[in-house]
DNA sequence: TTAATAACCTACTAAGCCGATAGGTTTATA
DNA sequence: TATAAACCTATCGGCTTAGTAGGTTATTAA
């Protein structure tokens, strides 16, 4: 299960690549129009800028703002960023990669071989989609 | 990501599946060969039984034994029982429903439609899957 | 009939995470 | 100079996870 924080970024990411300008919205604006809460949606906000995802402006007229073209966005980075392992598992993560504790060995473990599988197959589907698909 | 508790349910059914005969084996075998706390493990067959994977034998010489052929038993309703959704969001399962709050229209939600292809992707491996390829 | 065995059941707990909330600081604009 | 909005730190209640502890019931073997 996603948390609400990843839900919550991607939509925050879908409402900024809609807009056709690149002028900064605020996070009241987005959390107002997308139903999150104000204070919860800034610290997500937050980390997407350190990122590198997202630019802000301080002061009035400013806000956050896509820093790259959303075609050029893959899903699969946004949801490691604020979700963190894609897979099921720690040891068939490809970016979060952790030894099971209690397998001896990973090549002759049937729980290993099956989540590889799924994760493949969601980082095909994850791969090909970009922001702007969402948008 | 998936809970211990499913992995080592998981495990503890294909260990399970592995045996040639029926015989029933214990828990404390399980958990030692795959090294699994052995009272959390107890608590892990317990519920396999109640939903129906496993039989269970008390006494001498009792323990634990496959109900059904490893072959009938898909990785999709081991999974369900175990840790529950397959879905990466509540909107978007098929077994565990449940509207978000935060969302008026799930048709228009670009997360959501995200999701199911996900979860699509995610359904189309584990149901291909049953018992008897693990083991 | 008794002792041993192993499943069954209930309750508890320490630690960590999630989804916020509160309140103050810095920087840019009018 | 006042206002606006991002930025930062700290805290919190509630929930889940991964166990642990200890006793009860049913079955088997001596």
């Amino acid at each position: 299960m996603l948390s609400k924080k990843t839900k919550y970024g991607i939509k925050a990411l879908a409402h900024l690549a809609k807009r056709t300008d690149k002028s900064p919205v605020q996070t009241a604006e987005i959390a107002r129009s997308e139903n999150i809460s104000p204070k919860f949606l800034e610290s997500i906000l937050l980390n997407l800028r350190k990122s590198g995802f997202l630019g802000a402006k301080k002061g009035k007229g400013g806000g956050y703002y896509l820093i790259k073209d959303p075609k050029e966005i893959q899903m699969t980075t946004v949801i490691r960023v604020l979700e963190g392992p894609i897979a099921m598992l720690p040891c068939v993560s490809l970016n979060y990669y952790e030894k099971c504790e209690d397998c001896p060995d990973e090549l002759t473990c049937s729980v290993h071989k099956l989540m590889i599988q799924v994760r493949d197959s969601t980082l095909k589907v994850l791969s090909e989609k970009t922001l702007a698909d969402l948008a």
